[in-house]
DNA sequence: GAAATGTTTGACCAAGCGGTCAGGTTCACG
DNA sequence: CGTGAACCTGACCGCTTGGTCAAACATTTC
């Protein structure tokens, strides 16, 4: 918002590692459960020099929220009103299980957030992100009333979506558990489950 | 496990009086962003009163975690092979969303365990929860092969369950901040929604 | 090649942390 | 009502935390 965009290759190329070793290290132990020195080792920079890139450790979080926001987004913007429902639907949630997949850490990080009351994001969830989800969840209520969907109640729909895709990144420690700590094709088989799942709930009579 | 019962009304009282306030402040802070004299404060006691009664702050925390494991399986075990299968499915989502909804300081206190990598409750995850789990998920895959369910992934199915119920509770910031903060209504939606959402994706053809 | 600017670090600090302890207070019980 | 056990607390300790700073080291620029 403030910042201005960094100078040299140095100041980039170091906020990258930055907020990399930040990234992981936020992501699995949460805002507070974090350390400066963590990070610092992490990123293999000095803790003062850490804090010559960035202000704070407050600044380091906002500054990854900031630039996950977006990306985790997009899909939804993707919702196409001129598409088939079932099937913009279904891509949506293989999508969001993809991102579930490819980028757990941001996924984490942003549960670990929400979990413990989204102090820092607050605004971010009722502004832009309520926006865009009433937006969307009036598409879906057209096509309901449309009958080219079951009739669903638009809010939960994305809820339960959300809620299952993201459910592999964030509860990642506990469907290992379960499902023993090297099935690799859990995520194929969460997404044709999820598939199946969400065409039988979704198709009209 | 070691623990001897507390013998005094006393200790009783104050054991309890401590792990009710250890339960609101480690589940919206996670145990590294908790204090001890913040528990302390929040159960009206002195911070040394509260390490006459429990030995540290991990001893706290585990008694917390022992404690709740049970109950949280509980609604699991109640899966009755000897009845409907898709109605028994449905009172179990029920069950589960009517817990998330009277004790969400409970599934936050596991949900923050498990996103930073379930560090305290590994062995119980792959021990009785694993267990229990496989047992239910055969059960399931009985009924599908007896027709009598459509045809899923038993583990995946019991996954998306935990994720759109425990949600509710979880990511409760969110979903206040998505529908608005004070719509009372929101769970019984929720319900409506689940009910409707997992009979028609279960009911067989 | 030297001055100016940008980068890095060891040493340090105040505050907060989990936990201890000696001693005072309260309680149960004969 | 006396006494021993249970309960409680202020003061304190060693350690970690986020953050500072002066000075050393690189890098760019002219």
């Amino acid at each position: 918002m403030t910042s201005v965009p960094p100078k040299t290759r140095i100041q980039k190329r170091n906020r990258e590692i930055i907020l990399e070793a930040a990234l992981e290290v936020f992501s699995t132990h949460g805002f507070r459960g974090a350390t400066l020195d963590q990070i610092a080792q992490e990123a293999g920079l000095s803790k003062p020099n850490v804090l010559y890139y960035f202000a704070s450790k407050e600044a380091i979080h906002s500054a990854l929220l900031d630039g996950l926001m977006d990306t985790w987004l997009a899909p939804l913007h993707e919702l196409d009103s001129a598409g088939e429902p079932v099937e913009e639907l279904v891509a949506y949630v293989l999508h969001k299980l993809r991102l579930a997949r490819d980028f757990p850490r941001e996924s984490r990080l942003f549960a670990n957030e929400i979990v413990q009351g989204a102090p820092r994001i607050r605004d971010q969830i009722e502004g832009p992100l309520k926006a865009l989800v009433d937006e969307k969840a009036a598409q879906i209520a057209a096509w309901a009333r449309a009958g080219r969907l079951a009739p669903v109640d638009p809010h939960h729909l994305i809820f339960s979506i959300w809620a299952t895709t993201q459910h592999y990144a964030d509860f990642d420690a506990q469907v290992r558990g379960i499902l023993g700590p090297d099935d690799p094709a859990h995520f194929d088989n969460a997404a044709a489950f999820l598939t199946e799942f969400y065409r039988r709930a979704l198709t009209p009579d």
